[in-house]
DNA sequence: TGGTAATCGAGACGGTACGTCCCGTCTTAAG
DNA sequence: CTTAAGACGGGACGTACCGTCTCGATTACCA
């Protein structure tokens, strides 16, 4: 503590995890909505000011969560076919949002960004365009093995695949399942790929 | 004396109607997330009780009033093929969510949704299903017109439909425009027919 | 219309009984200030309304409870001396604060009276005015048998005779027992007779 | 870390007297009946929860009221005979109830004091023991002095001082005049001293 | 004896105040 | 001089009653 010492931040690194502790497991257990900061600084052992030093608000903070929760690179690494890289991001995904607080904090922050314009802008850079590069670069890696032409609408196919995994967690059942993740996965495979795919086989359901 | 004589409520119809309207009018100005009983009520003329006489709680409000934005059969007429069945639709869609606080509603439902167990049935019975049986019709009269065979993992492409109108409206740019309404409607076609639309293009085979 | 014909309050009595009892009650078990006329109402198996057509306020109506509570002449018998009629009414005001909600009332409609001008008015004709009129007329009916000269602070002597009960009722022991009543007739009659009364006893010069 | 240091509870000194003033202002301009907590709060400039944190309900707040209101040896000093202290405290009275909402304020409480037992005991320890502390004073100094002989049934002669005050307070005209004041402390001294005050003098009203 | 107008119970209505909750800021005491 | 603890002003919540206002259903009078 002596020598170099930039004092700055006193003790931060030990409340500042706490306090990302405590809010992935509150809202775990309640819900992002039922999650309070002042539930949070007490869980934490933390005073109020401790958190509002750092985040200008809940949404701030809840963004930090599920950065936490949610690896930055998830999905990213190269299973050797476009159709095996993406079951495996959706398997990734899948136990994210069976295991960790991740579903209901986003749902809980795309709600609150409707009426917010510049958490919407955060929400995007944090959430949604790591995705839509992780998926392109899925696609990339596809077009360089020669599996699929680099399709003109990638952004639209993009989005078409998260909209299928958020239609799910929002409103559905809230699993992934095998038989959900193969549906998705061939029809991907179907939009981008040429057409003769066909013969008769793509689906054995379960 | 003393007769039983159960009389049902009588609810006026007035107070009712004010209320639908300014919960409508507030959460399109300020955002459901920001659209107080308190504020509904003073708007509407009607004592907070009249409020909650009636719905239990903001979310059942608002499912109903959801219920009065969306026209019961949107998109259900029929408009000659599947392709401008779909275009209809979502041309439909694309004005509710421009012209009205729906898409604003439904979002913070959603998220209500998270944490509310009951209310995920509520906004299920209210939303998602009558959305999904009128894909499902139109499905049925592009199959008995011929144009498709009636696809196997109906559900499964329906909620894609679905999935990608969300999307883009939780997240993206607010509006289906017409770029977008073409995509997925192709993508929803190249989906649901023969995969013999194109000879042999775009891709070798792999 | 065409007779004489007070065709008035149709079938009033019933009610207007089941509403007086069902306030007594009410205020006996819970106090003046709980009862609300929401439960009145239920209990007498009224509507609120029939309520509000025969009193213009919870005020008026527990006068009238009051009322019917308290004889009239309570107190006013002769008994034969002043000292047995002093005591008689304080027996009789002991009896009934001890049995019915009378006291409860009382102070309710006092401190009511003390924001609203007219129920001190109405008050005053309901409760004081006939309490001094028998404190007066007990004594005169005193001075007529030769026991006192009518006193000239006669006023003050009854006020000090009711201010002394209702200390006692308002903020002591609810009881107005036999000591209490004993020493409280001692010093009327001392306060209201010759002040020789007594030679030399009671208590040594000084 | 996370040493237990129970702090006590700081309430904020400009807070709680902007409270109190506020409570004492609205009661004396309103009635206590018709001073709410919401209003209170509001024109202390303060929010409600202040109030509920440090008072458990209405009645305990306007305890303290009452105790500001009332100097707490209100009519303690000598004034060099039984008459004069007595005289003396009567004046005192006079003029808080005069001047101040005290008067208003007590009957308030007494009413609510009626309804729940822990409230007339908060009274009676706040308002009726000191009272009948200093008139038990009153009456030692004045068998100090050899005026009396300290009387047996001192705690009848004090109640009845302080119901003939209550009574006038509550329900007669609010004043307590000269005329009134000169009988009261006649009568009492009548009845504490020997018998032969009486030759002629001992009235001369105004 | 059947029609009709009033009166009834029930309770919904617009309101007001309640006491609670939690926000984001400010203050205090301890380390 | 930073921290936890938590008091603060603020403001919405959902509840309880107020006194007024519809409702049918139920009389009791009049034809």
């Amino acid at each position: 503590m002596t020598s170099v010492a930039i004092t700055a931040p006193r003790r931060s690194v030990q409340s500042h995890e706490a306090v990302l502790a405590a809010a992935a497991d509150i809202a775990g257990r309640r819900g992002y909505g039922h999650a309070g900061i002042e539930d949070i600084a007490a869980q934490a052992g933390v005073g109020k000011q401790t958190i509002y030093r750092w985040w200008p608000n809940k949404a701030a903070l809840f963004i930090e969560v599920y950065g936490r929760l949610v690896p930055a690179g998830l999905g990213a690494q190269d299973a050797g076919s476009l159709a095996s890289d993406l079951t495996r991001l959706l398997q990734r995904l899948s136990e994210l949002y069976a295991d960790t607080p991740a579903g209901n904090i986003l749902s809980g922050l795309i709600a609150e960004a409707q009426t917010d314009p510049s958490l919407a802008n955060q929400l995007h850079d944090a959430y949604v365009a790591p995705r839509r590069e992780i998926l392109r670069s899925i696609l990339k890696r596809a077009t360089e093995r020669g599996e699929i032409t680099f399709p003109d609408n990638a952004d639209f196919v993009i989005d078409l695949f998260s909209g299928a995994v958020w239609f799910r967690i929002l409103l559905g059942t809230r699993r992934l399942d095998p038989t959900f993740t193969q549906q998705l996965v061939d029809a991907l495979l179907r939009m981008v790929r040429p057409a003769m795919t066909m013969p008769a086989d793509n689906q054995a359901s379960g």
